[in-house]
DNA sequence: AGGAGCTGTTTGACCGGTCAGTTAGACTTG
DNA sequence: CAAGTCTAACTGACCGGTCAAACAGCTCCT
């Protein structure tokens, strides 16, 4: 089914007609939504003919399935390098924000599509997996800061796996107000050190504090 | 072109169409999406035609505001009457999250369509209102409650805002990871709970604690 | 009382357009 | 030619929106 995969004689430098698709698409649909855009205009975006689009991708939820794997993927990239420099626990939280809040088009794009992603993994199966997928990576990556922070006595807390879990939620929680403010470009940098501080604030804390 | 309003003679009981359509396309978009259900599903479900949708909303993405507007409304409401009772501040933000994680299934209803309208609501400006308009009385309500605990010394922070607004981020965020589970019925209790420790985590805390 | 006529409600057939997916065949390249 | 790549035209289903006509309740006239 998939023509090859690395061993090619002549790796034509422009000519992975299907990432291309795929970038064509992703674009798209972080743009106007996966429902509002259809095949002939992502291929039109690419350049090439509906055809293709379907004798690559078999079906449409395969190119959307392969879009979002291809997105989740890069981003869960991305974070793992920003997460990659700075030394203490608190520059490296600090350092993991900066990195994800990369830039208003660029987070734009891919949260947009990512609500479309949750949308449709808790309706359709085959989406669940690639979401408990990236979820689990990225909660991985930050239980690791959380416990190594918790080691040397920055942070308190005893479940870094729930840490993660509330870690994401804020990083989550204000992307998803952010995403529906109307100028959303000009409050970027407010929300990214908003999020920081909020972070900061519930990984720094007194170790005997929580309630009941 | 509303036929009336309050001083009808014979308030016939179960006579409002507009909300009969409205209940069904609440629960069938909340199911499927709202891009996936078609007028004509909204209708047989309701029991009625598809002509009488169009009679009462002119245009599908009426109903779809209609019915947003009713759900939000409602959450809203919820909210409120949760947070009335409970004297204490820690006392007013448990009842405020058990209020809002009431129950599995509702709130899976809810927030399947909250994640459509966000995603609406970033990309077509009849949404955008809609959601500013949720968001800021969601976000009165909690500044209210944290600006009291503050006020008693029970919570620290000096941007009541900022503080509603990474409460709201803590309890979406949460939301938006438990919507992604598989078997979310069984493990809504989990994610409540462990909302209301990232939340007080949060709010109970040293008062000079949040770094740069 | 009993139409006649009006107003708001409800239906079902229908139209135009869109779109995922199919197919037949053309173009490359080895 | 044979296999892989690509296109353009086509199909069949679906769906939002329109419309004409049927229908119900009401008032007013005779």
């Amino acid at each position: 089914m998939v023509p090859r995969a690395a061993g090619e004689v002549r790796a034509n430098v422009a000519s992975d007609r299907r990432v291309d698709l795929i970038r064509a698409a992703y674009r798209l649909f972080s743009e106007k939504g996966v429902h509002r855009i259809s095949l002939d205009e992502i291929a039109a975006a690419a350049g090439l003919s509906k055809g293709l689009v379907l004798y690559y991708f078999k079906t449409k939820e395969n190119l959307v399935l392969a879009t979002m794997r291809w997105a989740v993927d890069g981003t869960a990239e991305r974070v793992r390098q920003a997460m990659a420099m700075a030394g203490t626990p608190n520059g490296k939280v600090v350092a993991m924000i900066d990195g994800i809040w990369s830039g208003a088009e660029t987070n734009r794009r891919f949260y947009l599509l990512y609500l479309d992603l949750a949308g449709h993994a808790a309706r359709l199966k085959h989406f669940t997996e690639l979401s408990a997928t990236f979820h689990s990576v990225v909660n991985a990556l930050y239980a690791e800061v959380i416990a190594q922070g918790v080691a040397e006595g920055a942070f308190a807390g005893d479940d870094p796996e729930e840490g993660a879990s509330a870690l994401r939620a804020i990083i989550d929680g204000f992307f998803l107000q952010w995403l529906q403010e109307a100028d959303w470009e000009r409050l970027h940098p407010w929300y990214r050190e908003a999020c920081k501080r909020a972070a900061l604030t519930y990984l720094t804390r007194v170790p005997g504090s929580p309630a009941p």
